[in-house]
DNA sequence: TATAATTTGCGAATCATTGGCAGAACCATG
DNA sequence: CATGGTTCTGCCAATGATTCGCAAATTATA
């Protein structure tokens, strides 16, 4: 009991993720899936996205729109910098997050155990 | 034309925000608004929120729900500390961002020009 | 191939948020 | 303090992303 199928619809999801190095809704899933002639229903869709995040390997973000967005990770703790003009995502590790963490507590009185980050910006490329 | 009404929905509105300093739903801030007997509609309560936001009186953030949530913030440039037991808001400098700015460009060839924090614990009083 | 567990697809239901519009509130002016 | 044009509010319907229920299809295993 509790097993996991490996099935085709869970497979051909994945490898749009993995193959978009960016953000993508539901729907732009549902799309390049139809796209690329797989027949995957959009409540799949959902449940896949939301089955990977649970998984840890996808890490999911609101966008402007209120609409959930997803993006394959490949390093366990890190922080995301976004490209304005293409959306590619850049993994960004946090090592220097223990001396904030100090001078949080020092300074507010606040003890952190957790702490989301984004930046937005122009990757490599599109500089 | 285009002038701004003071209106009394809009001040018991910013009210709420003002005294409680943590997130709160549109539906949150409608709820106070009934136990304070103020009739103020969920509709004006959406609008408000949004024009709080769009002054920079306010800033707004999706909850693990996806519901759009809301505080009255003080400083300009800032980050939120959130307290994981009260809710409690604490607005963080973020003066240390320009070293890092320079590294994210370095180290990933990232040129950065936003950037959004959270930081959740406790709170000095919660602790 | 038969069987049991898991997953999928479909359509309906949910629920926060937005839009349209008629009436109420606001405020500068006479 | 009455008037009139502008701006807000309330109501209610519409929207649109996400979730749910359930029967049929798929998967793993023997």
């Amino acid at each position: 009991m509790c097993a996991e199928y490996a099935t085709r619809p869970r497979e051909q999801i994945a490898q749009i993720l993995r193959s978009e190095r960016r953000y993508l809704s539901a729907a732009e899933v549902f799309q390049a899936l139809q796209r690329a002639r797989a027949r995957v229903s959009l409540s799949t869709v959902y449940r896949t996205l939301d089955r990977l995040r649970a998984k840890g390997e996808a890490s999911s973000r609101i966008d402007e729109q209120g609409e959930a967005t997803y993006v394959i990770c490949t390093t366990s703790h890190h922080h995301h910098a976004i490209c304005r003009v293409c959306g590619h995502v850049e993994e960004v590790a946090c090592d220097p997050m223990e001396r904030f963490t100090e001078a949080l507590k020092a300074y507010h009185g606040f003890e952190l155990d957790a702490h989301a980050m984004e930046f937005f910006g122009r990757c490599a490329r599109c500089r």
